[in-house]
DNA sequence: ATAATATGTTAGAGCTATCTAACATATAAG
DNA sequence: CTTATATGTTAGATAGCTCTAACATATTAT
């Protein structure tokens, strides 16, 4: 299933998926103090959410997933975290910015993008060793040219 | 200025921009094509536009670009002009899927992050020689096992 | 010059997402 | 057990972004 949902939505779900395996439940007041919205705004979010039976709730309960709404919940955590470590480990921007840049994309990242960018996390951040391209990266980053080697081991490694 | 925009008139900007750019001038009609609206939905979005002073427009005239506005709309093209090149010469995403991704994250980068992607997509595409992690990665991505080679040289690099 | 076509505008509707104010229920503290 | 506090809900408003239907103006072709 997994149908496609509004960005908000897809917030909604992560936001529970997350709150459950963290807190054990999610309840409307945890789920908006996460999301930074009122209490009335989780409601009707919640509301729209049961209709496509993705979440089940009660007058005054919890709120849980049905299978389909953790799967999607699931689905978006993952993209984030992958998101998170590209933004901070890779390009190297700081904590709060990558947080925030990652909370935006994660909608965005259609499944084939999502999956070639955890391969290329993966890929670098699982190396052997860390691979010198990343620093020549951050030299380039903050001197705006590379770093002498670059160019030194040039025929050595194309010829 | 650049006063924060939504991502839906941040779109209507960098067609603007655009269109001026590959057109001479930007229509309603020719940015309704582009975005893929009716000429009434682009109709309301210039109204809101020019209360903003980001574009300015006359009856049944063209749309042109307030100072402020062409700032967006460069700004958002440019950061759309990254976004693709990483998408498809990095990470290795099909035309279609990247094309169609840039245009929604587009809106979530930050300027730190773009700045930093930026750096990044020059970093390794004006390389004076195609890295070879570059190639790894994508025998990474298929084959999901390094090639040889990187564990070989292992002990010569870190050593 | 007039008719046909393309382009542009207005009016009105619908949905998402948010808020505040007012009210209702649960939980904790005395 | 009653009161105070925290939590949750309902109602009603607003704003963004989109549509269709109806109407208006420009442009093109005959």
């Amino acid at each position: 299933m997994k149908s496609k949902q509004t960005a908000r939505m897809e917030d909604y779900l992560e936001a529970i998926y997350e709150l459950q395996k963290e807190e054990g439940v999610a309840r409307v007041s945890s789920i908006g103090r996460r999301l930074q919205v009122t209490m009335p705004t989780v409601n009707s979010a919640i509301n729209r959410l049961s209709e496509k039976k993705l979440v089940k709730h009660d007058r005054y309960g919890d709120v849980e997933l049905t299978r389909e709404g953790l799967e999607i919940g699931r689905e978006v955590s993952r993209r984030h975290r992958v998101l998170t470590l590209f933004l901070s480990r890779i390009l190297g921007v700081d904590e709060e910015t990558s947080r925030r840049d990652a909370c935006e994309i994660e909608h965005s990242l259609s499944p084939k993008t999502a999956d070639r960018l955890t391969s290329l996390v993966e890929f670098i951040l699982d190396a052997p060793r860390q691979p010198e391209w990343l620093r020549n990266f951050d030299y380039y980053y903050r001197h705006g040219k590379r770093p002498r080697k670059c160019y030194e081991r040039f025929d050595e490694e194309e010829g």
